[in-house]
DNA sequence: TAAGATACCTTATCTGTCAAGGTATATTGA
DNA sequence: TCAATATACCTTGACAGATAAGGTATCTTA
């Protein structure tokens, strides 16, 4: 997933995964996998880059997490959206609509 | 210009120079000064991205420089977009449009 | 004559991303 | 049975782009 792509979308990780978090608790895994599937597997998060995103979101209290109690299977860190992180998912969606706004003003409008 | 907004813009911004020199040739600042105002204000790169951006391109490929003759005034490193910079800035608004789309798919797609 | 605008540049630092490595368990097919 | 694959988490070191802060030099304006 590197070059250009993921650096735009760079910016707009934590965005993404607390709006998957604001529908309900989830997992890095499985919202990974819900991101390659809304893409059609266009898109995804590198490892790294998910669990690195989910200990910044706690770090700034916009998430909590606890382990899930699997009898089988891997185990799974289990992340709650907290409310300041509802009211952050808000604020971030905004400013994405700003911030599409103006790439289409510098990068669009200039069509030859 | 810190802060969530510009990290979004982040991955456009060779991009964006070079729709702006698509047009014609033009200087650093002069370019600053017509992002501010298609942007009413809300944008405008930090000095030290947008030479960094241009030694970039430069480095490239992208766009060649020369110095104006101004007989009067502060001097100006003037840049020209070459063949393959046309070509990246294409690709690159494809990129933009492509990413786009996804991050509507992921963002926006979950509103409440 | 001082302030502000024009116009360029460098350096050190910060942040997010990523490749590469690791651990562990369960399932599936040869 | 046993190797491969999928699930699921994590850490480390390196890199690239953005930025604050500093600098230089000229011209205009109050």
């Amino acid at each position: 997933m590197a070059g250009i792509a993921s650096d735009m979308i760079r910016g707009n990780t934590d965005t993404i995964l607390l709006r998957f978090l604001c529908e309900k608790d989830s997992y890095g895994y499985e919202i990974n996998k819900q991101i390659l599937k809304l893409t059609d597997g266009q898109y995804g998060l590198n490892e790294a880059t998910l669990y690195t995103a989910f200990k910044r979101l706690e770090r700034a209290g916009y998430i909590t997490s606890y382990w899930g109690n699997e009898n089988q299977g891997a185990r799974r860190r289990y992340y709650t959206v907290t409310q300041e992180g509802r009211a952050a998912y808000e604020a971030n969606r905004n400013e994405w609509q700003n911030a599409k706004r103006l790439l289409e003003r510098l990068i669009e409008d200039g069509k030859d």
